[in-house]
DNA sequence: CGTTTTTGACCTGCGC
DNA sequence: GCGCAGGTCAAAAACG
């Protein structure tokens, strides 16, 4: 296993995998299992930029046959009192077939960076700025450097996009080096959530499914309960 | 008709 | 500087 601690802050936001029972946090949602697979995950693999690169292309590191269940780690979100609360916001709906099997915690302490035009409270900041200029673009090549806490793992299913809660808005696909499946670019749909994520199935597995999430949610899932807007203040992460 | 998806073009970072 | 690969844009098509 190898360690990805760009920036030396994983340890800092990672403090261990052993989770308290009573330790609650705003489990993605994807990953809020039902009733006693709640806790339970694959060993968390961390891996860095070039692994993960690779690992996406199919030449990874991860096996599906690796499928040792561990105590759920202290996931990189913020801290979230309702944490019961967003299970429920969820619906307990899991996926049919999902089974989250590894989980990445990858630079999650990085600050969060405003893309321009992102943060106008007329919403729609992914559609870009015809206006935008050269000189804007060149601010924007320097802040790309600059990523969003990132957050992936695997899971075994038959449909590429998992129901995680959150509306998503496909906005790319493209076709990775040695995978043999296209990668798909999705945006939260919400007005002012810059949170992305990318699937893609493995070369290696086609049954396997990996996610990535890039950000944080500023909002409660879109859920059809309407209690979920009782989170909002609470659920600030995936 | 509004929203979402598709898809080719374009932009950016990086290695050589 | 050039080429490659990943990521994003945006117009058109599809969908509900």
């Amino acid at each position: 296993m190898q360690a990805y601690m760009e920036g030396g802050q994983l340890s800092a936001c990672l403090p261990g995998f052993l989770v308290p029972d009573h330790y609650a946090f705003p489990l993605p949602l994807p990953l809020q299992l039902p009733s006693s697979q709640n806790k339970l995950f694959q060993m968390p693999f961390v891996v860095d930029q070039e692994a993960e690169t690779e690992n996406h292309g199919g030449g990874g590191m991860l096996s599906s046959d690796h499928c040792g269940l561990y105590p759920l780690p202290a996931l990189p979100f913020g801290s979230c009192s309702g944490a019961a609360g967003a299970a429920t916001a969820c619906g307990g709906k899991p996926t049919a077939g999902f089974m989250p099997s590894a989980i990445v915690a990858e630079e999650v302490c990085t600050s969060v960076t405003t893309k321009l035009g992102c943060n106008d409270s007329n919403g729609t900041w992914w559609k870009g700025s015809a206006a935008t200029t050269i000189a804007e673009r060149g601010k924007m090549k320097v802040r790309r450097k600059m990523r969003e806490p990132r957050f992936c793992f695997q899971t075994r299913s038959d449909v590429d996009v998992l129901d995680d809660g959150y509306k998503w808005r496909k906005y790319g696909q493209k076709v990775v080096k040695n995978s043999l499946h296209p990668r798909s670019y999705f945006r939260c749909t919400h007005s002012n959530c810059r949170v992305k994520k990318r699937v893609e199935r493995l070369s290696t597995d086609c049954r396997m499914v990996m996610t990535t999430y890039e950000g944080r949610h500023t909002h409660s899932p879109c859920s059809d309960d309407a209690s979920s807007a009782d989170h909002t203040d609470c659920f600030t992460s995936f």
